[in-house]
DNA sequence: GATGAATGAGCCTTCATTCAT
DNA sequence: GATGAATGAAGGCTCATTCAT
């Protein structure tokens, strides 16, 4: 009756809670990206995680601290993502600038799932506070470090212009082709995407940012 | 008991179809931006056109309809805005590159209300479809018509880049700063996004449009 | 604008009292027919009948009274039926069981729309004290007559049995292929179920209720 | 607050699946009996069987599938009683035929509110197809069984006529004075209904079922 | 007479949450 | 830890009824 070897057995043998934790958060990505906020429930979320119905209470307590969490995780996987992309880059504002585009498009980012979910949670005015609680400060520090990134390239360079307004151009146009790839219906592929960010950053500062996607320092 | 000036005998003055159908579709941009795709009952659109909920079903039948009317509305309304402002603009495609980029900032577009709805509607995974049947083929004229544009205006400057990649970056731009407006604790005002957004033109074309707002043909 | 040859005019013609209840009976027992006493509307009883939806209102004052008034037109109607076979039948008691048997798979009382009525008020609880009210008069009446005659002719014939039990038994086979023709998929005809009702008359009175569907006094 | 015998706290008690389902059913059989088909409505199921009417739907998924489910126990039940009924009958076919009379009139099957659940489910348009694919094998079976019935019996007696049509009309006897156990305002008692079937099964076969409800072979 | 907009009660269904096992 | 039965609030929808026009 107890024997743990029986087959029937393992599937459920417990799991460590950060591990059901993951699961849960990543069957929510899943599920939102497919149904929208609007229709995810815990019932869907829990069946494609393979879990039972109250097990997504048990760990999470709400509904509402789930969603907390998924998007503590989209947002820690995301700062997590440009940071080691600033790790390996070369100290030149120009190469940095260039890692955090590069960034948002690694293909463990730029995952449909998890872009729509990123849209979800953006569009979602009920989840505003949420998202601001969760993900304003990995915001503000992304901003800053890009609004320093391109002051300092900007002086480098000699060029006109506002080093904040172009900083949230760089950010906006990765969101805009973003939202691209999830509202088209014939969208173009993640390599267009970066193209298309790569042709801001060379308008703005033409002599570091060639026309073929390569620095030219 | 028959005072017509008491307000409880209000709702039951009749309207004709069309009045009260705007009613209510004004109503559900209220709510969408309110409180959210999510959370967007028909008894909250209801309330807040002070009518009963049955009448929202009487006059859409559903409410998957009233938000598809909703969307049209929308669509609708942004596109005779920027067909006004061509229709006014010089026959230069830098003049209507610029009307085109200030008509998307008229402060009857540009409300915080309405921000809000087509955000949610991006949002959406579950309005897609509906997205993509109602405002499909509005995009995509807009989207021709500023290629188009893009595609003169480099020829007429000797620009060098890729005309469909800037007027992309044009109009992501543009809902970039819009979700900014949408998403941010503290978000700056219209005239910065415009700004922000005048200033990606000015990086393209910038012998057409100067630094200070002004086209400079 | 009140030019009376003004064939946009002709439609709204307004219909006499009687004509107009007739109109939303008739549409009555369509309705019932095909949707079942549970999905009968007004509203479908007034768009089947090419009327407003508050015209039945207007007429019959509630959807209840709609249903009784439907209720008496059946049981009128089928009296009245039954009443001219029997004028015209001879005064011999087989005689006058053969014109009642006949009488109940007439054309124009053996109706599917009609049959499929009788079982709706039937089968539905609800009706229960409305089908007494309208019916059970004109039930008794029936069976009253019936009864009689199958003691008459009991008498006549030397025939053993009891009247009473077999008036019922012809009074409830009719019902009982009635609700064949509506239940079975495949379904025999009218004739096929005529005769059935005749087989019974033959086993009670052999001697003259002849085998093949003829009398035989 | 916890006190087990507090009956506030007996409907949290759970029970396996099938016995809920049981109990729903019942409960639903009751209601059509009391209320009609078209004001059986999930609350009162779920009222009347002392539960929620969230459970209803979690055990059934909805309403129509309740509503099925019902059916075909009752279908079930029908012809599990009349299989019994058999089996212990002898194997002359006057016996068979007697057996599955009587079984129509057992207390179990010929309960008011089985009575009138099954006119219901006959009497309602919108149950028909649900009707035939729940209880169509049934009673095709059924059917079959006694045509053979009545043929072996006809044939072994000598008597002359139709065995399909005497087949049918034992049949809708039986379902005859079901309704008018139903319908009637002072109906008579199940030994005369019993007594009925019996006089037209003594009509048909004369030398095997007596005029005393015995039979004499 | 006739129309159809308007109301609101009541239904079916979904789903977050609780809790006995 | 884990399961899934049970609850009940809330939402979408239908429809009988009312009533201004």
């Amino acid at each position: 009756m107890d024997d743990i070897t029986d087959p029937a057995n393992l599937p459920r043998r417990k799991l460590s809670r950060e591990e059901r934790r993951l699961q849960l958060i990543e069957a929510t990505i899943s599920v939102i990206a497919e149904n929208g906020f609007a229709r995810t429930t815990l019932g869907e979320v829990a069946r494609r995680a393979g879990l039972s119905h109250g097990l997504a209470n048990f760990h999470f307590e709400s509904k509402e601290k789930l969603l907390a969490a998924t998007l503590d995780h989209l947002s820690d996987e995301y700062r997590a993502n440009w940071q080691a992309a600033l790790a390996v880059a070369g100290p030149h504002p120009a190469d940095r600038i260039a890692a955090l585009i590069a960034a948002d498009f690694a293909p463990v980012i730029c995952t449909p799932d998890r872009l729509a979910a990123w849209c979800a949670f953006w569009g979602e005015a009920q989840s505003r506070p949420l998202y601001q609680a969760h993900c304003g400060s990995n915001d503000a520090e992304y901003q800053r470090l890009l609004d320093g990134l391109c002051r300092e390239l900007l002086a480098l360079g000699g060029y006109p212009g506002d080093a904040v307004r172009m900083a949230r151009v760089l950010r906006v146009t990765t969101e805009g082709v973003w939202l691209d790839l999830m509202t088209m219906q014939a969208p173009y592929d993640r390599d267009e995407a970066l193209a298309t960010v790569w042709a801001v950053a060379a308008a703005f500062f033409p002599r570091h940012f060639g026309p073929e996607g390569r620095l030219t320092v």
